[in-house]
RNA sequence: GGAAGGGUAGCCGAGUGGUCAAAGGCAGCAGACUGUAAAUCUGCCGACAUUGAGUCUACGUAAGUUCGAAUCUUACCCCUUCCA
């Protein structure tokens, strides 16, 4: 693999926002324009929606999960199929998370009660499935047939390897929010050890068609996370992707990030791990985030809730629920700027009808045109960046 | 004509003397969702009242029994099934 199939080259700053940055994130399966957004496509696939739309509503990246493929349909399965890309039919650059954050959501429970402001919606009887966790890696029981799994950072990178991504996660424990200093810090340090056997475990196995992200760690501390980062900069990683306990808040989550940004070595792209708000998004690229992943826009678009740019819909908000019975004789699209597939094709009250009647494709239609609207939000935020006009797009998007 | 079983909030359906404005489900109304065990979860859901306290109207209709009735009695109306 020559040197120029991978590179991360930087080929504008901001003038607005010293820290945010155009970049051109190079893969074998084809250059990324950054920033961009990263969809999930956790089971090998976007929920609801064939590879198609994703690709023909302007997606660059997906990204897949190392612990549910693991289980189901196993890393045989899509080796022997060729890897992700042939098992998928999706050709573009793609990314697989290593299963560090299931030691998290799993072990814990619901993910967005604990790092992440607001309440959880998770079942709240829901079995932990973690069993252990220690210097060598995390026992699980599977969600799917209660057989017991071991994750260690050889296992998932030989899956990783198994699952040919192009950029590939570190495995790492995703520390949770409640817990002690003491834990945090013993768990980002096991996370460093994990790191250097991610790396050294690619380095001997791999074919050298992939390139592995260090994943920082050291939850809301900044002393912690200096160290983390010092590790990250000094070890020969591709890039980095910025995890861990985020904080309690919005809030402090930003401040965390910003933090974090400002110790990170800026030569390399950075990830922001499962963040994918738009306020969250505009603040992350000014302090000079590159990629963003998160399952929200697909997964508020199966529950009815479309994205709409805050000046296409003009009534002060980003978004419509279509479940809302204003939407049951609304004949006009979601969006009457929007030129995806779903806006060109069928009307709010359609899609309002297809959830109410429980109709899958309700959801489909809708994660169709959130995969359009993040991708465009991407777009136009790229062209901010190029024209030194962030904070137009910023408010033409309702943000701050 | 005879026999039996029923009629409960928008619908289905539990409840058989007080703890009943009445379980549960559906429908309806709204909210949440941030490295996906999520096409899921939560709240409201007779009327009036900003919420609460509360008031009123309600379990086919009418009249009773009782301190108290969706629940017991009588009559009537309607529905279903079976027998002729």
């Amino acid at each position: 693999m020559s040197n120029d199939t991978f590179s991360f080259e930087i080929i504008e700053s901001s003038k607005q926002y010293s820290n945010a940055r155009l970049g051109l994130l190079r893969t074998p399966h084809g250059v990324i324009e950054t920033p961009a957004f990263i969809f999930c496509a956790t089971k090998a696939n976007i929920k609801g929606v064939t590879i198609d739309h994703v690709k023909n509503e302007g997606t660059q990246i997906i990204l897949s999960n190392t612990y549910h493929l693991m289980l189901q349909p196993t890393g045989k399965v899509i080796r022997e199929a060729g890897g992700l890309h042939a098992f998928t039919g999706w050709d573009g650059p793609m990314l697989t998370d290593s299963g560090g954050f299931q030691i998290f959501s799993l072990g814990h429970g619901s993910v967005s009660s604990e790092i992440k402001s607001s309440r959880g919606s998770c079942s709240p009887d829901k079995k932990l499935s973690l069993l252990k966790i220690d210097d060598d890696g995390a026992v699980f029981r599977s969600y799917i047939d209660g057989s017991v799994i071991k994750m260690t950072p050889e296992i998932s990178m030989q899956m990783q390897i198994d699952l040919g991504a192009d950029m590939i996660v570190s495995f790492d424990e995703c520390t949770p929010y409640h817990v002690s200093k003491e834990y945090t810090a013993l768990s980002m340090r096991k996370s460093k050890e994990w790191g250097l056997r991610s790396l050294r475990y690619l380095n001997e196995r791999g074919d050298g068609s992939q390139r592995l992200l260090a994943v920082i760690q050291g939850g809301v501390y900044e002393d912690l996370r200096l160290e983390s980062v010092d590790f990250a900069n000094e070890n020969g990683f591709f890039g980095f992707a910025v995890g861990g306990s985020l904080g309690q808040t919005t809030f402090e989550m930003r401040e965390i990030v910003s933090m974090v940004m400002e110790m990170l070595d800026r030569r390399k792209n950075v990830h922001l791990l499962g963040i994918g708000g738009i306020d969250d998004i505009f603040h992350g690229i000014r302090n000079g985030v590159d990629t963003f992943d998160c399952v929200s826009p697909t997964r508020i678009a199966r529950h009815g809730t479309a994205l709409v740019k805050y000046d296409d819909l003009k009534n002060g908000k980003r978004n419509i629920n279509l479940n809302n019975g204003i939407f049951r004789g609304d004949h006009s699209p979601i969006s009457p700027n929007c030129p995806c597939y779903t806006c060109q094709k069928f009307t709010r009250a359609y899609i309002h009808h297809l959830l109410k009647a429980k109709e899958c494709l309700g959801g489909t239609l809708i994660t169709i045109h959130n995969i359009h609207t993040m991708n465009r939000l991407m777009t136009e935020i790229r062209g901010g960046i190029k024209n030194d006009d962030l904070n137009r797009v910023c408010k033409e998007w309702g943000s701050e």
